[in-house]
DNA sequence: ACCGTGATGTTCT
DNA sequence: GAACATCACGGTG
């Protein structure tokens, strides 16, 4: 079943938490691909000096301010694509990093888009699995109860959550436990 | 297996 | 002009 809006109006630690074990799906001309999310790290707006809507709305984090349940890219160190999910109200600068995937549907055209034959190079990093997916700059604003890229029931795995990873710049916010993983799965980016 | 480093293009100061 | 929610590759052991 494909998640509703309502999943994705609460606040970014939920959304983060129970994303965990969800299918994430691009339906492209290319083809269908999908992963389990196993990785998220949640990104909360104001009191976050990790996040991106920390210091105000710019023309990049505009989206962070429209409601939940669309996607936020940004291109990162100029090579690399990472996929977010928006969570939260309107006007609630919230929002879910997804980090890794479990790979399900699709797996030889990942594997042409990555470039790599090892299932566990395919999804276990941001900037991999947007590539494994298709997701480029262009989904910017995407809506995830739409056709094109959208997130449905799955597993349930056991979570564990840590610190989240390179935010050292963020100070005491580096510190807070809001990476939320399937605990000893082994498509994680890091342990 | 682990570590160090360079690539590369937006965004924000 | 610096910083950046990363990745791939080459070195070493």
């Amino acid at each position: 079943m494909k998640l509703p809006r309502e999943f994705y109006l609460r606040d970014g630690l939920t959304v983060a938490r129970e994303l965990i074990g969800k299918k994430l799906v691009t339906n492209l001309p290319e083809g269908l691909t999908s992963g389990l999310i196993v990785e998220t790290e949640a990104y909360m707006g104001a009191i976050d000096a990790a996040a991106h809507s920390y210091r105000g709305k710019t023309e990049r984090t505009k989206i962070f301010y429209g409601a939940g349940g669309f996607v936020y890219v940004y291109l990162i160190y100029g090579r690399n694509i990472c996929t977010n999910v928006v969570a939260n109200v309107e006007d609630v600068p919230e929002a879910v990093l997804i980090r890794a995937l479990q790979p399900v549907d699709g797996v030889e055209l990942m594997k042409r888009r990555r470039n790599k034959n090892n299932l566990r190079e395919l999804c276990s990093g941001p900037g991999k699995l947007s590539q494994a997916l298709g997701i480029t700059k262009s989904f910017y604003g995407s809506d995830l109860c739409g056709e094109e890229i959208f997130i449905e029931t799955a597993e349930t795995f056991p979570i564990a959550a840590t610190k989240r990873i390179n935010v050292d710049y963020a100070g005491e916010a580096a510190n807070y436990l809001w990476r939320f993983v399937a605990a000893g799965n082994k498509f994680l980016s890091a342990n």
